[in-house]
Parts: C-alpha cells; sequence; structure tokens
DNA sequence: TGCTTATTTTGCGAAATAGACAAATAGAGG
DNA sequence: CCTCTATTTGTCTATTTCGCAAAATAAGCA
C-alpha cells in the first residue's frame, strides 16, 4: 500500500458508486460467455427462428436448447413469440449488434 | 423441424465455420463476466495499478485479487510489469473501452 | 375427448468457478 | 545469507453451470 499511485487510488471511491452497475454487466457477460448462446444470436441477428430450428443449428439436446434460451432472454435480450406450435425468438436490443462487433474486434486484438 | 424458416436454417452452415471463433469470444466473455474483474478493467482504463492497489479498490482477499488478474491476463487482455517490489498490471487492447462502452449500452438497453 | 408435436421443467452427475487460508516464491536490501 | 514485503500458487469447500434423459406442459387437430 505505499506504492506511488496510491494516492490516486484512494479518492476513487466513484468505483464503490458505480459496483453496483458491474452486478449487471457481469450478468449480461454470463449469459452471452458461452459459445452456444454466442451461435444464437449471431444466428438471430438476421431473422427470428423457433427451438427446433435453433436446435437443427446448435445440434444438441432440446432441453439444452431451451435452457439457453431462457437464459437469454431472462437476460433481456431476446423475447419470445407464440404462434400455433411454435416458439419463436427474436432478439429486442438494437445494441447487439453493435457489440457483438467490438467483441469480435478486442478477441483479435487479445489474440494477436 | 417443418416451420416456415426451416430452408433459410439448413442452407446456415457458414455458423459451422464460425463456430469455433465462438469458443474463443465465449472464453474473452467469461474472463471479463465477473463484477471484481469488470472493476478492475474500469481502474485500469486511467492508469495502470499494482496488486495492492487493486485489493483496495475490491475490498478482498489478495490472494482473491491475484487469481482476477491472472484471469485478465490469460485472456490476453492485460499485462504485468514487474518493478521493485511490486507488480504493475496495465491494460493491452485498445479495443477494451469501446467494449466496455457498448456492454454499457447494451445492459441499458435490455433492462428498461 | 384423445392423439400428436413442440417446448419447458426437473433431476442427476460431471465439470468449472469463486473465495478463503496457508504455504511457497520472488526480489529488495541489510 | 537473512529478513522483510509483495505476490502467486496449492488445497479445500461451497456454489454454479452444462448437457442429457425423462417427465410435464401447451397447443393444434381428428
Amino acid at each position: 500500500m505505499d506504492c506511488e499511485t496510491t494516492k490516486r487510488a484512494e479518492t476513487m471511491n466513484l468505483y464503490d458508486i458505480k459496483r453496483a452497475n458491474y452486478d449487471a454487466q457481469a450478468k449480461m457477460m454470463k449469459a452471452l460467455a458461452h459459445p452456444s448462446r454466442l451461435l444464437i444470436a449471431h444466428a438471430l441477428l438476421d431473422h427470428e427462428l423457433c427451438v427446433c430450428e435453433l436446435r437443427e443449428l446448435l445440434k444438441q439436446n432440446l432441453s439444452t436448447v431451451s435452457r439457453h434460451l431462457s437464459v437469454l432472454k431472462n437476460a433481456g435480450l431476446l423475447i419470445e413469440e407464440k404462434r400455433g406450435l411454435y416458439v419463436y425468438y427474436h432478439l429486442c436490443c438494437d445494441g447487439l449488434r453493435e457489440f457483438l462487433i467490438r467483441m469480435n474486434d478486442l478477441v483479435g486484438e487479445a489474440t494477436s
């Protein structure tokens, strides 16, 4: 605690104020931090899809797909719409596309 | 599998090509998907900090802080530099700031 | 009503993760 | 070499996450 930047750190209580926000942000990140859920997000950028179509894409158990979808739904990222027998999912955040682009950029930068 | 968009889904094998990329992206998201690590990332946007300073900010066990730092380091997000007794950490991806802004926007949009 | 299909929920085991403590390591400096 | 401080690593426990299969739910249709 004696290092050169200690004084600066001590005055940074704005971090305490923001801390609650980091919880919300971490939740959002966690919702997206899975290959299958990223795949779902990218697929839904173009158009809505129903659960069985997403199952074809993910090539995974239907219950697994359903759970991934509920994670994304609980994060506030997508909306379900039941039409007939099928449940269609579509994105509800315009900012997601831009976010995914930035993430892709970041990964490229970090692994180079 | 009989829904109206099935034909579209069947031709989307570009998702298979991208699938390896989703693994890398999910890893990056996981590295950031923790309130303490988000706090670290934000703190380091301004200037480098040593481990004991970050411990003051996080108000957490030193070993816990060290673990969080190693997670971010393994993700390729930061670089350590030992000077004297202290180990200073600083970010190494210019894209991180923009990414965090977009994430904040996304959270605001999703929770409104 | 009964049948069929689509989707969600539940229970389970395996694996990953977080946090705490103690022990080990790395340097600085006498 | 010895000691002190800063940091990392090993190990343990508790909690969460993932994927599957089986059971439950929902909606269309005969």
